[in-house]
DNA sequence: ACAACTTGACCAACTGGTTGGTATAACTGC
DNA sequence: GCAGTTATACCAACCAGTTGGTCAAGTTGT
């Protein structure tokens, strides 16, 4: 892949994150790429491959930072739990507006409307449960360990919604302590 | 307001619902409604207009259903907090496809982009979180209730969010069935 | 008669995608 | 080295259809 078609990607991922796929207009894309469209149709067949190629990249990078560079490390499960829920709070809580979670976002914009959208984010939900479920068994055993991945997983995707509706994440952090709380502290 | 306004509304909340606020477009709404645009501009000034209308019916409807007929009900706080996890299974989990919840799609959606959305919505999660909190008060003590309150309304509108990605509404199910172990199986 | 309701053509701007063409870089054969 | 060829990158006008909103006119109900 060029160094430009990567460029076009990560510009429009930003401005996708921000407003969303629908609401994203080709011209907006092209207007921050700084490029015509026949050049955008040179890289990219349609609007929906650029879209679907961002999901592959912020797939990337959450497989890279949170699986592999977190879940899966050689660290205790106290201490990948305290780097997820500290990483969670570094990916989604920027200084300017809070847009939410690009999953979390392009999952209730997309799922019901394109199948490859709703099962290229599935694919990192369930990874990302997955592999918590392994942390939460070395902390707690087995016992309905994927329940409670999955609870965690929804409680922060449900608190980085908040926040985007509070537009302030103050609650994103106060839940983010609730579930220290729970996995951690105790 | 007259009958044929609220129609409209009603009919459009579903759309919108089901698609989104920008990816509804007035001529589906139309459609739906079986109306001219000139009826529509005679009822509405604008879609934006209806869009916060559909907010503020919606509101309506958890505000009799949810705050005033189960969290401020007379009943003992588990069976409040029972019928609330009922509530929303019955009232996100339909038989066609999954929608996810209106005011999580649509605070994802206009969070950023329209401030009176985001404010009308925001009213309605704090109202829940505010009742909620005075249920696990008395489930639990006062001891850290709002927070928990925060993480109970996270973990729901983050368990629709999954079975949206899903388009299968097990994994609802089977987070509400944490929740339920946590503050009333206990 | 008049307010409320309804109609549908019209409007300018916008939408994602198409197209023929130009510019530039890389390659090939002499 | 250089002209010619090919491949890649880039441009912007064009396209048909769509978008939310406007408007003059007509119909219905009281």
């Amino acid at each position: 892949m060029s160094q430009k078609k990567q460029q076009i990607i990560w510009t429009a991922a930003k401005l996708i994150h921000a407003k969303g796929y629908e609401s994203t207009k080709l011209s907006d894309i092209l207007a921050a790429c700084g490029i015509g469209k026949g050049q955008f149709y040179h890289y990219f067949t349609s609007k929906r491959e650029l879209g679907l190629a961002i999901v592959d990249h912020y797939a990337q990078m959450w497989q890279d930072e949170l699986i592999e560079g977190i879940l899966k490390s050689g660290r205790s499960p106290e201490r990948k739990m305290e780097e997820m829920l500290q990483w969670a709070i570094q990916f989604h809580e920027t200084p300017e507006k809070l847009h939410g979670c690009p999953f979390g976002n392009l999952a209730l914009e997309m799922s019901e409307h394109d199948e490859d959208f709703r099962v290229k984010i599935n694919r990192i939900f369930s990874d990302w449960i997955e592999e918590l479920t392994q942390v939460i068994e070395a902390l707690q055993g087995e016992k309905q360990a994927r329940q409670k991945a999955r609870m965690v997983v929804a409680q922060i995707e449900g608190a980085i919604l908040l926040m985007k509706n509070n537009q302030d994440s103050e609650v994103l952090l106060d839940i983010i302590d609730g579930i220290r709380q729970e996995y951690i502290s105790s």
